[in-house]
RNA sequence: GCCGGCGUAGCUCAGUCGGUAGAGCAACGGUUUCGUAAACCGUAGGUCGGGGGUUCGAUUCCCUUCGCCGGCUCCA
């Protein structure tokens, strides 16, 4: 018998007889892998363990803590769920049933809704497929014949996979009585599956397509131990404690009210206060690299979007345009429009530029009735937007520029965690890009050599650019490791050619400038939305809407916890009196629900010596300080703008 | 927009197999004057999301509309 020479990832080699399984080569190793082991690759490609190996190659075994490991231990859990549900809805038709990031799904067609009783029901007939210990059986089918197959199986969704997809032999599972089109690999049998869990069942349509059949989608996740699924179930329920639709209403910083309309954002004094003192910083910021702030109508013509272009290629985005005497008029989408005109307003000079014109431009755009979610995806919102008008030698300097920037504000607002993506064009389909090759790749170029000289981890993301031109994003990442994006760099050749943009070089002849359209927070709203849910609502000393309550004890002591208030508030320091009339527990409870940072009480001991007893939010007790230390300590806590403190 | 779920007091929720509703917290009044996460007593508060229909009678059943939630799609 012929043999096969396998090499093992830390080189060692060893001979099997031709047609030797994975498995058993992982049993030659230790029983311990045999048993550890899901999945082989073998020649760099993964494969069940049952795969049988017909020439030399290297193997590396996929085990729960390969990196492909959890991916192929989900999907598998996903054949499980549409085979239990096969089981207990013989009417339900699979779609597809992908791992995700979080977990799994399976799409089904069914004409009757499926509900969270019959998530239970699933889940307990998973877990009796786990007992039975139902192989994954790799099975194989020329196309034709297994078209027919399918057919006759009813599963008409599979049938059309496997006529766009399949190749002319391809490879199936069979588990139970679920039969899938699917390229695998798969873990040995269900009895490896420790931890699964079904969470909900959502909409969705058949390919992602809206016009297609609409499906109903069960979500759910597996995990290699109990623990593992717990701690990210606790960590779901930790996610809704911190959800800024929920801490908005309890801590008064926002509402979105039926009677104004989805979408629509009421900040309210305390949200007020936070907004006012994130846009100060950020002004400050601004004036402090070049940025001139300006401001724009919220209405023009809509001509003007005809000149940019917006009514072609942004029109499902736009509220309607509103008729004004002869003319119609659009609320403004975008800031662009309006800070073009500006640079227009007159002849530009090359002394001029580079030109940064800023605005806290409010926007209003059209999104569908589905989509809006609390403050992270709003009808109106102001963006903290900027246009940087400059020659392209001057693009790298500007493109550092923004990217220090967007750190700054990372590091200001407490972050240390963020993903950088380079979105660049499609190479292969110059005809979907506006400005020349030249352009692109010299905005391209400039965009990777500032990243590159920063040294700036970044994923370069081909064809993800927009028609107008590369950009650069900045997802940061919260307290609980959810990516937001929010800063955004773009460059722009479309608009300065569509609104004929001129500056007077050196060389006393008119050139097209180019454009860098960049935004920091993104939007205040989001923004807002993204420090709720990371602080937890626990904003930092210089962000809390209140800083300090002061709690007198009784009603003897209102007159020294005036005082003191009032002293603090002279210093510059959001301050509340709470004098109640309810117990000092009560009124440090509820400063603590309200996420207040310092409670100072004031009674006998601290009348006497003209102090306070102060406690801290995150620690509680820290003791008696005299007020002639304590403000000055608190004053520079807020003026550092400190995170930890 | 689409699929599914849901709208009862300011908030969180109970309830009505059709006979027009209840709790806790919050609010308000009083008693209490208190030392680091909830004192006590009382009062008030709801056209049961809106509109239409069925019915002697609808918060409950049906239709429709608005909104919210989870997704799909899209996105700052």
């Amino acid at each position: 018998m012929p043999s096969v020479r396998v090499t093992f990832p830390d080189g060692a080699t060893k001979e099997f007889p031709q047609g030797t399984t994975a498995l058993e080569v992982a049993k030659s190793v230790g029983p311990r892998l045999a048993a550890d082991a899901l999945a082989a690759k073998v020649d760099g490609r993964l494969v069940d363990l049952s795969h049988r190996i017909q020439s030399d190659a290297p193997i590396q075994f996929v085990t729960p803590s390969s990196p492909e490991g959890l991916e192929i231990y989900r999907h598998s859990s996903a054949h499980l769920l549409a085979a239990a549900v096969l089981e207990l809805f013989p009417d339900a038709h699979p779609g597809v049933g992908p791992p995700t990031e979080t977990g799994f799904y399976y799409d089904f067609y069914r004409e009757k809704p499926f509900t969270e009783d019959d998530l239970a029901k699933l889940e307990a007939k998973m877990q009796e497929l786990v007992k039975a210990d139902l192989p994954y059986e790799r099975v194989y089918y020329n196309k034709e014949e297994g078209i027919k197959l399918f057919e006759k199986m009813g599963e008409f969704l599979k049938c059309e996979l496997i006529q766009e997809k399949a190749d002319p032999v391809f490879s199936a599972y069979r588990t139970g009585k679920f039969l899938d089109f699917c390229r695998g690999p798969h873990i040995p049998s269900t009895g490896r599956i420790k931890a699964v869990k079904l969470l909900s069942v959502a909409g969705a349509h058949w390919k992602g397509d809206e016009h297609s059949h609409p499906l109903q989608r069960i979500y759910g996740t597996a995990f290699f131990s109990k623990k593992d699924l717990d701690d990210f179930l606790n960590q779901i329920e930790e996610a809704k404690k911190r959800d800024h639709r929920r801490l908005g209403t309890e801590l008064d910083l926002f509402s979105i009210q039926d009677d104004a309309g989805p979408g629509l954002i009421f900040w309210h004094p305390k949200g007020g206060i936070i907004r006012t003192e994130i846009e100060d910083w950020l002004r400050a910021e601004l004036v402090k690299r070049g940025y001139a702030m300006v401001y724009t109508p919220h209405a023009m013509r809509l001509h003007l979007w005809e000149i940019s272009g917006h009514t072609d290629f942004y029109r499902e985005n736009m509220f309607g345009p509103m008729p004004v005497e002869n003319d119609r008029y659009q609320l403004k989408p975008m800031n662009c429009p309006g800070h073009i005109l500006i640079y227009k307003s007159r002849r530009r000079s090359y002394r001029e530029l580079p030109m940064r014109l800023a605005e806290l431009g409010t926007v209003y755009r059209y999104e569908r009735s589905g989509v809006m979610h609390g403050l992270m995806r709003v009808r109106g919102f102001t963006q903290d937007d900027a246009h940087i008008f400059c020659m392209p030698e001057q693009l790298e300097a500007e493109v550092e520029s923004c990217v220090e920037f967007a750190f700054e504000v990372l590091k200001t607002f407490g972050f240390d965690r963020y993903e950088v993506e380079l979105s660049a064009r499609d190479p292969n389909h110059a005809e979907h890009y506006a400005g020349t090759v030249e352009d692109w790749e010299r905005a391209e170029g400039a965009l990777i050599e500032t990243l590159k000289r920063m040294k700036v981890p970044y994923k370069y993301m081909p064809g993800e650019a927009v028609f107008y031109g590369p950009k650069i994003d900045i997802k940061l990442v919260d307290a609980i490791g959810r990516p937001w994006q929010l800063t955004t760099v773009q460059f722009d050749f479309n608009l300065p050619r569509r609104f004929g943009l001129e500056y007077v070089a050196a060389d006393g002849h008119a050139h097209t400038p180019v454009m860098v359209h960049r935004a920091l927070l993104g939007s205040v709203e989001r923004f807002f939305g993204v420090l709720i849910e990371h602080y937890a609502g626990a904003f930092p000393v210089w962000l809390a809407p209140v800083q300090a309550v002061v709690l007198p004890i009784s009603e003897k002591h209102l007159t020294y916890a005036r005082q003191v208030s009032d002293k603090l508030r002279e210093g510059g320091i959001r301050v509340e009196l709470d004098d109640r009339n309810e117990k000092l527990n009560a009124r440090i409870r509820d400063a603590q629900l309200q996420k207040v940072p310092l409670m100072l009480v004031a009674g006998d001991r601290e009348i006497e010596r003209r102090g306070v007893s102060v406690r801290r939010r995150d620690t509680g007790d820290a003791g008696f300080q005299p007020l002639d230390a304590f403000i000055p300590w608190l004053r520079e806590l807020i003026d550092t703008r400190a995170v930890k403190w």
